[in-house]
RNA sequence: GCCGGCUUAGCUCAGUUGGCAGAGCGCUGGUAUAGUAAACCAGAUGUCACAAGUUCAAGUCUUGUAGCCGGCACCA
């Protein structure tokens, strides 16, 4: 009998199979109709194709068409057959790193003679259908790489990837033919003619090996799917997130504007966009000096020795404008960063451990000169507004100030409906240690707090090494933007240094000067991103507390109604609403459509029947039905749902159960 | 900053082998006076991104510059 292997399933239960029993062999034997949907497997956590053959004993589970291994499964073939394609069309390309991710696949190319752009595509499209069409085996064998150096010797990009390839092998994957060979991780499928549905989506530079120093390679990305539908979901998918981009209806609703001509990354806020931003400046300002916050004003411009003793004129030196020459010796810097200013406010008096927290605040604005590559709409400006704010606690009170800290930030989160957010850790690059502030202690000291204080609250996060600030570790709050895009939302950032190199101090109890400790954090990020932000998620359709305009009232017939209508514009703007009144001689259809396509939270249509009645009839955004209601009730209502920052009015989660979740006791 | 692409009216876009600069929406004026997503008529849109070059003639071809878009790198 030959020899056995024992296989555990992720239910945990055991099967026995031959040694050499392949993944789809195991799937059969589970069930034809798993068999059938089965693309891979997961075996000792590695991914396999199904022709693999087990050789020992091992955690199994199958992978089918629908999850997502089964999708990278795809894609890694989908990449290998676009390499394949690319290669006949041009035979002296070099090839850079590849990969698949949750939108699709991309590989880098490197081309002599020009670098292969988007009109290739319909090309290189057509011979990849050709090879999908002729369903040519794949086939897998390992080869040594000593044997395989030779063949990329002229390639220098594979060369390395090969020299840095674990082992002594790489797997070789080959079209049966032989035509056509690569060499990778990650399993395929058995043949090409299981690529049904894939696209060719865009190319763009890529840095060989991620850095700035090497050569820039071509990236080509594309996606594949099992099912048609699932294809153009996608293409769907994307098509929308250009609709829900921030420029897009930021042009469309008169929210901002950028003119090159009167400067790149200067934006300009209209009316509508102003009225928003006002709105959350309000909210924000309250809410911390609610919080135990002090919000003060500091100067844009500083002597540029506030830079230097900071360490940000070191360290961000390339992406500051440039030092104004006063003539007299003194130069002046727009400023980078507000903490510098926030600590002049410290400084300003003699500090007692009865003044810790001490917490100081500021929509600050600074100036960064971003290069002109990063510049994005509202998303990264050359001019911002960050809502800044710094605390100066004692050692032992770094966890509690933390905590408290978070715990704003999650109110403020509910109040704008922000769900969709991880949580990061963001530590030194241990690799690089050049790039921070020379303290290992201190590093480690830090980071270990900073973990220590998110698993005591049970929260989820992932660590990331080298996202780190260069004076200290960070939670950051990563969210994305609707072109898929990670960006920092909110940030708390813990400082040993700035203390230290301006001398921090304050008496403690015991009479004697102490060393303060800093936290940066920022709640709503800088009032360009977060207005960004905040346009993306709700589309432009803003609740009615944030909205521009929250109510357009429309007369059915202006010489009849106008007067009633201003009577209800009246009384609703001594409540503090924002309210317009549409008398244009246009028809009432026109109005209400254009109210709609504003996005504005509530149209009020006004005629015969409401004035007899003293009412309102009530349309709100995107719903068709009209409600008729008491002028009076629809005014208390809508002063209500505005007070309690909502958009439909309902109650928001007891603030209790945010206490609970975050384990605060006051 | 880097690689690729793009740039025509306020917006979305046509514009043929080089031969008078176009449409829809929006805007302006007028007519119509209305019950829940587009009334009708008329009118004005403009340094075809900018600067050179080729040509009898350039929106169209060539070169350079800037900006924008996608991504990479950066992001205190």
């Amino acid at each position: 009998m030959a020899e056995q292997i024992t296989l555990t399933m992720p239910d945990n239960s055991t099967r026995q199979v031959e040694k050499e029993t392949t993944v789809l062999e195991v799937a059969k034997g589970i069930s034809t109709s798993l068999a059938k949907k089965s693309v891979g497997a997961r075996f000792n956590n590695q991914l396999v194709g199904l022709d693999e053959p087990l050789i020992d004993d091992g955690t199994i589970e199958i992978v089918t068409k629908d999850s997502a291994d089964g999708l990278a499964i795809l894609r890694n073939t989908t990449a290998f057959v676009l390499a394949d394609a690319l290669k006949r069309l041009y035979p002296e390309l070099h090839f850079g790193a590849s990969a698949d991710n949750e939108d699709g696949f991309y590989y880098d190319t490197d081309k002599a003679d020009g670098q292969v752009a988007v009109t290739d595509f319909d090309k290189l499209t057509a011979t990849m259908n050709k090879l999908i069409k002729a369903n040519i085996a794949i086939t897998k064998k390992p080869v040594a790489k000593a044997d395989l150096a030779a063949q990329y010797k002229d390639d220098p990009y594979k060369s390395q990837l090969l020299k840095d390839a674990e082992g002594d092998a790489v797997e070789v994957y080959s079209l049966a033919d032989g035509s056509f060979s690569d060499f990778g991780e990650g399993a395929m499928l058995p043949k090409t003619g299981g690529i049904k549905y894939f696209q060719l989506l865009s190319v763009a530079g890529a840095y060989w090996e991620g850095k700035s120093s090497n050569p820039m390679l071509q990236r080509i990305y594309g996606t594949a799917f099992y099912k048609k539908a699932d294809l153009e979901d996608e293409l769907k998918r994307r098509q929308e997130a250009k609709e829900r981009d921030h420029r897009t209806i930021g042009r469309d609703l008169d929210l901002f504007f950028v003119d090159p001509k009167v400067g790149n990354g200067l934006p300009y806020w209209m009316p509508n966009g102003a009225t928003i931003r006002r709105t959350i400046e309000r909210y924000i300002i309250d809410k911390e000096v609610a919080n135990g916050y002090q919000h003060v004003y500091t100067p844009v411009l500083a002597n540029l020795d506030l830079y230097k003793q900071s360490g940000h004129w070191a360290h961000y030196r390339e992406d500051m404008f440039p030092p104004m020459d006063m003539g007299d010796g003194e130069q002046l810097e727009l400023r980078p960063m507000n903490c510098p200013s926030h600590i002049q406010i410290y400084n300003h008096h003699i500090r007692s451990y009865r003044d810790l927290p001490f917490r100081v605040a500021e929509l600050g604005m600074m100036h960064r000169y971003e290069k002109s590559g990063a510049l994005s709409g509202l998303q990264r400006v050359r001019e911002m507004t960050l809502n800044d704010g710094h605390t100066f606690v004692a050692l032992d009170q770094i966890q509690d100030e933390f905590k408290k800290i978070l715990k704003l930030m999650m109110e403020v989160y509910e109040d704008f409906n922000i769900t969709d957010y991880r949580f990061r850790l963001s530590y030194r690059d241990p690799a690089n240690t050049k790039k921070y502030f020379p303290d290992d202690e201190m590093w480690n000291k830090s980071q270990s707090m900073l973990k220590a204080a998110m698993d005591d609250l049970h929260l989820d996060y992932y660590e990331a090494e080298g996202e780190a600030a260069f004076y200290g570790p960070k939670l950051d709050v990563q969210t994305k933007t609707a072109l898929g895009n990670e960006e920092t939302l909110s940030t708390i950032q813990f400082d040993f240094m700035m203390p230290e190199k301006f001398d921090l101090t304050y008496v403690g109890e015991d009479g004697k000067e102490h060393r303060p400790v800093m936290i940066h954090r920022g709640i709503v990020s800088t009032m360009e991103r977060f207005t960004a932000y905040l346009i993306e998620i709700y589309k432009g359709a803003f609740p009615t507390w944030l909205a521009p305009v929250q109510a357009v009232l429309i007369p059915v017939k202006n010489d009849l109604h106008l007067e009633y209508v201003n009577y209800i514009k009246d009384e609703m703007q001594k409540r503090g609403l924002r309210v317009r009144v549409d008398d244009r001689n246009e028809k009432m259809g026109y109005k209400i459509r254009e109210a709609q396509t504003k996005k504005v939270p509530y149209t009020l249509v006004v005629g015969d029947k409401e004035v007899n009645e003293v009412a309102v009839s009530v349309r709100k955004y995107g719903e068709e039905h009209t409600e008729e209601e008491s002028t009076n009730m629809f005014i208390d209502a809508i002063v209500a749902e505005t007070k309690n920052y909502s958009r439909d009015g309902k109650l928001k989660k007891s603030q209790e159960s945010l206490d609970k979740k975050l384990d605060i006791q006051e």
